[in-house]
Formats: structure tokens, C-alpha cells, sequence
DNA sequence: AATATACTGTTAATTTTATAACATTGTTTG
DNA sequence: CAAACAATGTTATAAAATTAACAGTATATT
């Protein structure tokens, strides 16, 4: 089964939505529904779930537990990937902090730095490595999957050690656009383009162009 | 012109590419460089200043200069455009941090929460208000855009406030999907979207699927 | 000066993604 | 029970984005 790249983002967002309400005692949903709480149409809801290959039993729209089951399968390892994160400034810590406990299959097991100050302290429960150590606790922590927040400068040859190391993927974070073996996943945001993008079709709006 | 969504976002990240190759002496490029700077297609580079209406003078590749300022011609705002913060976690601590400077035209010039003990405070430059004052501060400081980190459960409601205060743009950082009038433009980047995507690619590469 | 080279600019084709159309089916209602 | 309704599942169409193909042109080369 090969999902587009799109659907897998909607399948996180789609689990996040049913979790939340499962939560507060939902047992079942329509495809409007839960387009609705994300913004989409009805349309996109039914044909990613179809792309799953899963089909509501009833007309009482798509029973959520089931549904979670059946992203989760879609989405979810078999056994845990562990995640690092590489760079503990604001960014580093925001993103371990808020991960935390978000997923029970993908952990966030250890986190990097040179700053003496930070190495050794806990960050949101878990352990902050020199980066010097990175190849060997990549391997002894079986990190497969790292998230770069480092400075600009030293974003390069980091990434290229995580590589050498043997990681998986990479999620980008850092300005610096990277360049990797093609056998590693990478997938790359940038915080300022995403501002500078909407600051264009603000100006774009107000103009009427 | 009317540019494709994606052209507009390369073409911020071609003109950081280019400030910095400025910034070592160089002069002019060729499509080639600047599209492996990326890790893109040559062919994508040409295309997107096709789209612009820049062409170049020589064939000694692209003048630097000329496309900055030719990609600031579309990007940048007659007049300033002035961004909030709201929610002064990690999180917007870093995008503060990041983003300052960054631009002349687009400038954080508030930050918002609710804790007591931030409300006063100056971040990167920039003064935290208490979210209460957010319409007045919105109106007199002319805030255009707001950059949304706060936490999932008051998301809605400030996003709400925002766009009854007038704000023309939303970049939603939380977890929770907003919906906005028409006229506001909305961009939504989740974390855990992006993690779990990667994930599922790490997987998907491991087991050769 | 003619030819080869190397790059750009543009149109065409392909791929990906989203939307629309519609047939199907369970549920409700008169 | 039959008709109307409301939801899903699927195929077809449209739109957006990328990639390929190729013509055009300045520069270099012999």
C-alpha cells in the first residue's frame, strides 16, 4: 500500500482530533465532522480513509476506535523508533517538552549539546548527551531519527555526522538547507519562510492583487 | 502575477541563500548552484524567476544583486509589516530570538502571555503585554500578522480575539486547527505532524516498501 | 569566423493533489 | 413497505506543482 505524502500528514492530524474526542466520550463520527475540525472538506476525509483501505461498518459514521487502530497501523512502527534531538536551546527544549509522551511507539531518548552547562541536565525527562558522543549513543540508544535544531553554522556537520552515524531521517529545522544520502529520509522547515509566506498574502490580500 | 504558493516560499529561501553568498563576495549565479544549494532541480530555480520576470543580463549566471532585489520587489511590503508573538513558552521565545533582524520590513514588535511573571519582560528586544490588551496593542502598535504559540487549550479562543481585533495573518504553531474568516489568511505547522511523517518514511524505507 | 559549449527561458508533459460527481447503502419516516 | 434522506465509497475531472524537452543565445575555442 502506498499512501501519498499528503495523506500520511492528514492521518497524524486525524488521529490527533479522534484522540481528543474519544476523550470526551465520542464513540463514532461523520466524514463532515471531522473535516469540519480540521478545515478540510468531507471529500478528503472519505477518500483518505479509503485510501487505508478501511470502511465504516455502519451509517453512523467511522467508529473512531477503530479508526485510530487503523492509522495506527498505517502510522506505527512495530517496535519503538527512537527520536534525538540535537541542539537544546529554546527551539530544542520546546520541541522535547512538547513531544513528551505525545506518541507511546516514537521517543525522544536523548538530547545534544557542546554547552557544557547543558550537558548532563535533564531536559523535560531526558538526558542531554555532548555532541561529541552522538555516533556512539545513536547506536547504543538505537536512534534512528533525528531533530536538528542547531545553530546555522555547525547545522552541516552535524547533520553529516548523524549520516555517518547511521540515522534514518532528519527533520531540518535549522536555516541551513542540508544535503544527505539519499537513503535518509529529510524533510525540512523553515521557520521564516513560513513567516515571510504569510506577511506575502497579507500584503497580497490588502492590496486586492 | 500571480505566483504559485510554492514559488513564493523558495523564493524566500533562494534570497537567503543568495544574502549569504553575498555575503562571501560572490557576484553572480548560475541556476545550477543555487538549485544544489537547496537540494533542487536547476530546471525549478530557472522556472520560478521566469515566473518573477527577471531575466538575466549575462550568461554568466544570475546577478546576485538584481535577484535579491527582485525577489524583495515581490516579497517585501511597501510599508512595514509588524508582528506579535503570542504566548512566550520556549517556543516563542525562539521564534523571537530567531526572527529578529531578520528582516527590515517585517518586524516582531510585541509579545504577548498571560503569566504575571513574563508580562513586562523583554524578550530579544521585544516587551511582553498581558494578552488581555492584545485589540488595543494590535491597533496602536498597526500588528498585521500574529505567530500563535500558546497552549492547545486556549488556541481557539485567542485565535478568535485575534481575528476580532483585526489581525490579516495567522501562523498557527499550536496542535489545534484554527478556523478563521476568509479574509484572514491562515498557515498551521504542527510538530508532531512532521516527526510522525518522517517516521513513517523511516519505516516505509526500512522494511524496502 | 564557424563550431562547440554551457547556460537560460519557455512550452509541453507528467505527476501529485484536491475536488467534483455519482452510485450505493443503511436509516428514517409517512 | 416504499420513498426520501443522509451518509459512505469510488471513479472521474480539475487544479497545482514538478519535471522534461528543447529552442535560443552569449561565450569560448580552434
Amino acid at each position: 500500500m502506498k499512501l501519498p505524502a499528503k495523506t500520511i500528514e492528514r492521518l497524524s492530524q486525524y488521529r490527533r482530533i479522534l484522540l481528543s474526542c474519544q476523550g470526551k466520550g465520542k464513540t463514532h463520527i461523520y466524514s463532515h465532522e471531522l473535516a469540519h475540525l480540521l478545515n478540510i472538506t468531507a471529500v478528503q476525509v472519505r477518500r483518505d480513509i479509503m485510501l487505508m483501505g478501511y470502511a465504516s461498518s455502519q451509517k453512523k459514521g467511522y467508529d473512531i476506535k477503530d479508526l485510530v487502530s487503523v492509522i495506527g497501523s498505517i502510522l506505527d512502527p512495530k517496535k519503538n523508533q527512537n527520536v534525538a534531538v540535537i541542539g537544546v536551546g529554546n527551539l530544542g527544549r520546546a520541541i522535547t517538552s512538547y513531544f513528551k509522551g505525545k506518541r507511546t511507539k516514537l521517543n525522544i531518548v536523548a538530547t545534544f549539546d557542546n554547552d557544557p552547562a547543558k550537558v548532563n541536565t535533564v531536559i523535560s525527562g531526558v538526558n542531554c548527551y555532548p555532541v561529541k558522543q552522538l555516533p556512539e549513543m545513536i547506536k547504543s540508544l538505537d536512534i534512528s531519527i533525528a531533530i536538528l535544531t542547531v545553530t546555522p553554522d555547525s547545522a552541516s556537520i552535524v547533520a553529516e555526522n548523524l549520516v555517518m552515524a547511521g540515522i534514518r531521517g532528519i527533520l531540518n529545522f535549522t536555516s541551513v538547507p542540508l544535503s544527505v544520502a539519499p537513503h535518509v529520509y529529510l524533510e525540512e522547515y523553515d521557520m521564516v519562510t513560513s513567516i515571510e509566506k504569510v506577511a506575502y498574502f497579507v500584503k497580497k490580500n490588502a492590496t486586492g492583487t
